[in-house]
DNA sequence: CTGTTAGCGCCTTCAG
DNA sequence: CTGAAGGCGCTAACAG
């Protein structure tokens, strides 16, 4: 059955090699290889009629490109690593999600890396991923090692760093600020009225982003000539059990309390639901307020008060800059602040 | 500065092709390329004397494998593509995270596909993945469309497929009964004395996992001689609001009703949370079931009785079976039921 | 233990 | 619009 009558010795080494090639595909058409290659990749380059026998082809032999021996040829692949500090914070998930959505449609595919929130390891993932020479990448943040920075400048690609906003970045940036973001809970907070507040977090050592916030609450606190300083800290990742464990640390050690600034929904959320368990009211026995904007908060009794900032949008925007790099021209703008909006509701 | 005495002709044809290549670590060391090589993949099978002077040259020359060179050569990359339904659902997202914080280490990459349950766009996101040569790969559910299926067969690589147990997988596989799991609430239900029980879920037209789950639920009240037909449905993806929609419904249109079976536990937080809101008892009023064992359900109150399935485990579980048949061996077991437990909380 | 040789499958360049 | 030649960077196979 096989048109294999030249001598048959082709040394096929690996094993499961029987993949269809575009030879293949070029010798069942009747043309050259570069010509089915064009065909493929850009068909306005070749007659309708080779064109159709290529598909014809194509589809008879079941032929998919090998994108890796594609990637070699033209030195770049559809591969956009993503590169976040940790999969099980919904955060970067939502992220991931609107970047996912964007890219595929595109034609790309998602590489994804995960730091743990170790600057050394976001290094040598860099180093990993530009190995699979992406066309592109995605990164948290605006720190990274010496090293890092060296070689994604020195490799030139669209890439956009996300969540946080600075003055100077690598190439792109989208995200916020979120020193202001932290300062405007702190002040709404002062507006209505509490002066006794505190700021509670989790895993502050290694998230300097989740610090920003804190260092705007202290700023907008001590402008308004308030107490600065409280604050209740833990190591573990964001959960509802944390929050709940902080939430019970802080009306215990501090009870003239008025309320309660935490770093984020998740554990926010965990203090009201404790709070709903004890019967603490919120927010007539103490005020709680949030930064993401989480479905959740929505649904909790009272709706929780919170800093949103658009995540999965930020996604979305991200991908966009870079296809937009990517396909030539250039993005509409390489710095965009994605904002962030208070929205007031029960618990504070 | 350059070493570029001989002519200094060498064509660059791609652009920012400046990248130090195994050549270059090659004539620094004074050693031929293929040393090189092994000296960074098998240095066990190199000198002491020359694994140092090319380690030494790696790291003077800020040396980085090209791994899509490496993957061309050698039939196969270490990216590992992981295809699930969705990345808005938290299950799938928490499978991922295990799957990554596995492979990761072993010095694989996830490339991340979704198919929005779309049948076909998996079948095509397949074709695309196999195009970068991955080594192995994971994918959700047991079944595919034919032409997937006969791919990812002819392939012949290590596969994975989760989140659901059956008699024939394509290679490996590792999940839970979802039948079984959907019998097992109700038959808790019916154990309790409820008698008139609905099943609540989502999107079920397309997550026939889910219908699985319905279809256990249907069987085990029918053994007890209960009405089982009263289902309410929706085509949004599941969130909490949702759940809170359908929690409204059945109480409107079937006010008799005891006991309401959510296909997940964010439909039956959402259920919990509006019950909360609208002063509704759970469970001396109604009560509520669930299905996945989020951290969320323990916080609730009353918190949440649930049939937990341990996915984070199950991701952790797939990629050791994964890199078990990729190093060689073989995995203890090619087909894994994970298992699933019933958490009688409150809400029951 | 080290080197030589010959590709992996495709795409870039340059000719026709 | 189509083709021939050569190479992307690395590694498998086979010597020494």
């Amino acid at each position: 059955m096989s048109t294999n009558k030249t001598g048959g010795r082709e040394r096929r080494r690996h094993q499961g090699d029987n993949r269809v090639t575009l030879k293949d595909v070029a010798r069942e058409a009747g043309v050259a290889p570069i010509t089915v290659s064009r065909a493929l990749n850009t068909p306005e380059n070749v007659s309708a009629g080779l064109r159709e026998r290529i598909d014809n082809a194509v589809s008879a032999l079941g032929y998919v490109p090998n994108l890796i021996a594609g990637g070699l040829a033209s030195a770049g692949t559809k591969v956009i690593p993503v590169v976040v500090p940790s999969l099980s914070i919904l955060t970067y998930i939502e992220v991931i999600h609107g970047i996912q959505q964007t890219l595929e449609p595109a034609g790309y595919q998602v590489l994804l890396g995960s730091t743990d929130f170790d600057l050394e390891r976001e290094a040598s993932l860099v180093d990993t991923v530009l190995g699979y020479s992406p066309s592109g990448m995605i990164m948290t943040g605006l720190r990274h090692r010496e090293s890092a920075e060296r070689r994604l400048k020195a490799w030139g690609r669209p890439l956009v760093e996300i969540m946080e906003l600075g003055e100077t970045c690598i190439d792109m940036n989208i995200g916020v600020e979120n020193t202001e973001a932290g300062a405007c809970m702190a002040r709404h907070l002062v507006e209505q009225g509490y002066q006794r507040i505190a700021f509670l977090g989790t895993g502050m050592a290694h998230d300097y982003r989740a610090r920003l916030r804190y260092e705007g609450h202290r700023q907008a606190l001590k402008a308004a000539g308030i107490e600065s300083d409280v604050l209740f800290q833990d190591d573990q990742p964001s959960s509802y059990e944390v929050g709940r464990k902080l939430f019970l640390e802080a009306l215990d050690a501090r009870p003239e309390l008025q309320a309660l600034h935490f770093a984020n929904d998740n554990l926010a959320a965990g203090a009201i639901l404790e709070a709903n368990r004890i019967g603490v009211r919120v927010p007539q026995d103490i005020a709680i307020g949030g930064y993401l904007g989480l479905s959740l908060g929505e649904h909790l009794t009272p709706r929780l008060t919170t800093v949103t900032v658009p995540r999965y949008e930020m996604g979305v925007e991200a991908a966009k800059m870079l296809l937009a790099k990517l396909e030539g021209g250039s993005p509409a703008s390489s710095r965009v602040d994605i904002g962030y909006e208070l929205k007031v509701r029960e618990s504070t």
